[in-house]
DNA sequence: TATCATTGCATAGCACGCTATACAAGTGAC
DNA sequence: GTCACTTGTATAGCGTGCTATGCAATGATA
């Protein structure tokens, strides 16, 4: 029997982040950002001052991936850094005013996508479809770990 | 209220699409094999000769990303491209033997990463979890074309 | 038939994910 | 204190997604 990728977790996943990621830097784009600094500015908006690893740790990507955005965000004047007070290899990244500016449009950009993609969902069913993902996720990490 | 990335779909969906990507690469990289390149023989294997064009509606990526991910493909020995019979503009791809012979250690590779990743949920939940994915899916291509 | 719009593909340039590697600063053992 | 290991960042190189653009072949129209 052939694989179905209309059956596949794997495919539809990948499909519908696609989707998801173009809704989404459609409506952050009028306000210079792209999807991977919406998702730091996330961290960086409730809690200034965290360092790059923190960062990583909290969003699950790798360091040379959040150098590079973190570096696209520098130029951008989202960020600065400052050196961290007790460890002279670390920095710690505060947002601009700018940065901070951008909460509410590009929060409510985010709400608006994720509206526009459930639409069609009951509310128990946008709860179940979260619940699943966040379980999914969960099984993926452990089996890294043990990997 | 703060926005909450862990209840965000938008934010799940990228993270979980990643851990499967992640996963997928991993298990096909000793067949010589990237995720698109994967996506791209699950078309042809049951079809060959098609066009990019026809790759392109089939997948759902934009032509120039299949493009480039053909001209790797070509690369690696995977395709090769004929004249189309009766558009001088357009090129049948057709599979290589080198091409044929990955599809059953491939899609192996590809379940079992779906099966690891699925490992918490039963068999209800699967099916559930498939078809909400389809339907989220559906309704973000809709809201695309309306635009 | 000559012209013009459309269509199929390629290319350039960028964002963002990854692995592999380099380097400087911190930490520990002696 | 010195040497070696560890740790925090940066960089290089690549795959895969995107938009914008260019070009050659096709098709339609005057």
């Amino acid at each position: 029997m052939a694989f179905e990728k209309s059956r596949s977790a794997g495919y539809l996943a990948n499909h519908m982040a696609r989707l998801f990621a173009n809704g989404l830097t459609d409506r952050i784009r009028p306000l210079g950002l792209a999807p991977a600094q919406f998702m730091t500015l996330l961290e960086l908006w409730p809690e200034d001052g965290l360092t790059q690893k923190e960062l990583v740790a909290r969003l699950d990507v790798e360091q040379a991936t959040m150098a590079n955005t973190l570096a696209r965000m520098e130029r951008d004047g989202l960020i600065r850094r400052r050196p961290h007070p007790r460890d002279g290899r670390a920095q710690s990244i505060y947002l601009t005013d700018k940065a901070k500016a951008l909460e509410g449009p590009a929060t409510a950009a985010a709400t608006a996508t994720n509206e526009s993609a459930l639409a069609d969902l009951t509310p128990d069913e946008r709860v179940q479809f979260v619940s699943l993902m966040s379980r999914v996720i969960e099984a993926m990490r452990r089996s890294e770990e043990g990997g």
